[in-house]
DNA sequence: AATCTTTATCGTAATATTGCAATATAAAAA
DNA sequence: TTTTTATATTGCAATATTACGATAAAGATT
């Protein structure tokens, strides 16, 4: 149906999936890139750093946004997006956690 | 259009995101959480566990395979499948050196 | 004020994803 | 061998995503 049945899984696993999901496209895996990459948070030049249109990174950046992954901050009538480190400890913490987890039941497994 | 433009993106960037895609359902979040949580790999039982038909755990199972975050052995006429440490260490590090990149730069963001 | 610059939104076409019933496959059990 | 059990595949409907041209909105510059 292309419709994701959320109201079966905890809240918490949905929100994880969300922060996922909004990492699981390469220009947004580029976003965060770049915006690591510069020393400050520089904002539209995104634009000029992809080969997408202006509508496409845009969108691309509200994506982010909604995510909580970046954040943008309005300066004249430029935005200054930078990473969210909130929702990037989130990321950390998830797999570092599994990562543990694994390495305690090893050999248990295939 | 609906379709990504890989080509423009780097070769790290696209495997990043399909790995972070993959993980990008609740239904997949919940699968891997349960593989987890059992303390075998155990196999078909994420069908009762999930309240999703067993063609829809299938594809889902199918779509963490393809991305290398789970791996199975055929045991009878049962699949045994568990978590692939590589995945989850590749983005562990991966999140881990983007926290550190975050933490170096402290305060000369919004 | 008129224009430029920067970013967001709308509309739309092409494609992908989600979910499931029906069915296929293949090993195990009877 | 027939039946059961476990899983995968096919086909399809409903919905979501990706990308972009056109346009809007709003501050900056002239």
């Amino acid at each position: 149906m292309g419709i994701t049945k959320t109201e079966i899984f905890t809240k918490q696993q949905n929100e994880t999936a969300l922060l996922m999901k909004a990492l699981g496209h390469p220009a947004r895996i580029a976003i965060v890139e770049y915006l690591l990459s510069v020393n400050a948070c520089i904002c539209g030049d995104i634009v000029n750093e992809l080969a997408l249109a202006q509508p496409t990174v845009s969108q691309h950046l509200k994506e982010l946004k909604n995510a909580g992954i970046i954040k943008g901050n309005i300066s004249g009538n430029a935005i200054c997006y930078c990473i969210d480190e909130t929702a990037i400890d989130t990321l950390r913490v998830y797999f570092g956690g599994i990562s543990d987890n694994l390495e305690k039941k090893k050999k248990m497994c295939c």
